[in-house]
DNA sequence: CTGAAAGCGCTTACAG
DNA sequence: CTGAAAGCGCTTACAG
């Protein structure tokens, strides 16, 4: 009877209605359904069993309006329906849930002036931090949002911004590796294919790159498209093939132009990978793993990226973490 | 100075902060950030330059706890690493951004359990409605939801409860295309590749595809694997051509599965497509279209959904609203 | 352990 | 148009 007005009146119990019927006060149930707060047995059990009749659930936006610790999470996020970053968000947000925070999530384009825009509405949430996935907001965002309180955590933009979290990658690392990779497979005419915006981290991915094949003192071609996409990889490699000096080694300086390279490759110049030439790329996407790719690139440390965001909303975690990405190899290079 | 203060403070402004500083009531601050309140002009522009100074934000999560409308809306999701629920979410959190709605998201695993906390949970935000993009929460958890006040929405799941609103497609046609499809394309000898779990999407495609098949009086042999994702459509394919019937058409009940199949096919059993055999998918996800695959398939109206989940919001769309998933053709089909 | 009270930051009738 | 007041649903010192 009970449950049923209640359900037809449309408004959720509150703290107030169980209080009521179990004979306590507020301040009683509220504590008891607050980790570590003294309730006795009795009282606890009183207000439980009036709970559960009410289907109580404690708001949590209210919660948070008094409870620092229960504000959610921002997650700044654009190209969802690119692997990389849903891969990423994936892996982000259940880290978030099993750590029993709430993310909002905000889909900004990879236009700048809206993720700027998406940036300092962020300061609307009051949100305990705010996780940057996306390379587009500007760095003075980045850092007038640090100014006006928020606690900022950039994922992945080699950018160095004061009195803000970095969990990013060691580039310097696996470039010095993947040069060797070329080397080791006998290529002497590389191509590293970029965009010609680029974010911090494909920056320097391009740059430690670059450094370590020129001590090598080997020819790099580089060519730069509008965008990081499959289409743009298939431009890529149609350019490079048809060019003066077609190369037998290309950089992607993403998986998913590298999956755009290797289909206009083998389908368009009937090149035989890795027979007569090798292909890299980068983040490990899934489609990579694909037996249609088989594409040797480096792993994004999805997990422990994910693992660090949480750690660092608790401080847990240094403020300038450096992870490794490590290689894959599998058929696109000759080893 | 002023701001350098309030910045070490660490405490972000509040309407009564600006108030203070604009010499004005509280009210007067809230109805000027508030859409069609009455505020002469000058209060209206002392606010707004007092706000300003202190960088003042409106607090969303303190505004929804007394105004119905700005409460947040919860996303179910799971699986955001395959490309179908990845773009899905895509669309439906930039559609929910553009109406000003904050999105809050639920990473739900496939596993029902989970699936079912998670959707409990959704109370606790007291969202003005659930969107549910995973067809793992069972039936009685959805209904549990609504009893309890939610307003939920399901997105192509092709069930049919009462006091929920439903954005699904209609199988029945795209089905009946599906198998002319084939028809015209000559195959006779046909095989359907699902999930031994089946959530009532995949249950709807599978069963008209059946029924009309059937009354075509051809063979069709049903193969069920224990996920749908590329490595089971690879798996799907072995058996199949080495089976005692290898068919001469193959509908995959979703293009992630198909890629695998279309993979395999080529690499290991050296067919042709779609000379050898036909092939056809379900999700037009991007890969779809990806030249290594170009893949035949069916379009989900991925934007059409997302602007219908938003007219759900305000009541603006019928409570039962059905799609049509048009064909796509590509290379994998013969026509 | 427990309750009354103040506070979190907003909105919205209600009078004026 | 404007302000004082009550309310949204919670938490957390403060006394007892």
């Amino acid at each position: 009877m009970k449950a049923k007005s209640h359900i037809s009146g449309g408004h959720a119990a509150s703290a107030s209605d169980v209080a009521r019927r179990a004979g306590v006060s507020r301040s009683a149930v509220s504590r008891t359904f607050t980790d570590g707060a003294s309730v006795s047995p009795d009282t606890r059990a009183k207000v439980l069993r009036a709970a559960e009749e009410l289907h109580y659930h404690v708001n949590f936006l209210a919660r948070g309006l008094s409870k620092q610790e229960s504000r959610p999470v921002c997650i700044l996020v654009s190209n969802l329906h690119k692997p990389y970053h849903a891969q990423l968000l994936d892996h982000i947000t259940t880290a978030l849930q099993k750590a029993q925070r709430i993310s909002i999530i905000i889909n900004v384009g990879d236009d700048p002036a809206a993720a700027s825009g998406a940036l300092e509405q962020t300061l609307n949430y009051r949100a305990s931090a705010t996780i940057v996935l996306s390379g587009a907001p500007p760095a003075h965002m980045v850092r007038r949002c640090v100014e006006l309180g928020q606690s900022v955590i950039l994922v992945n933009r080699a950018d160095d911004l004061p009195d803000v979290r970095h969990i990013s990658i060691d580039y310097e690392t696996a470039m010095r590796t993947a040069v060797q990779m070329f080397m080791r497979a006998g290529c002497r005419n590389i191509a590293l294919v970029s965009r010609a915006v680029r974010t911090p981290s494909l920056l320097a991915r391009e740059e430690f790159f670059t450094q370590y094949l020129s001590e090598q003192g080997i020819t790099l071609q580089i060519w730069r498209g509008a965008s990081t996409t499959y289409e743009t990889g298939q431009h890529a490699m149609r350019e490079l093939l048809v060019g003066l000096h077609p190369p037998d080694g290309v950089f992607f300086i993403n998986d998913l132009m590298a999956c755009g390279g290797i289909d206009t490759a083998r389908r368009e110049f009937k090149r035989r990978l890795p027979e007569d030439l090798c292909i890299l790329g980068f983040d490990d996407i899934a489609q990579a793993a694909w037996s249609g790719y088989d594409l040797t690139t480096f792993a994004q440390p999805y997990s422990e990226i994910a693992d660090a965001v949480v750690q660092n909303l608790s401080n847990a975690a240094p403020a300038r973490l450096t992870l490794t990405a490590r290689p894959v190899w599998r058929g696109t290079m000759r080893s």
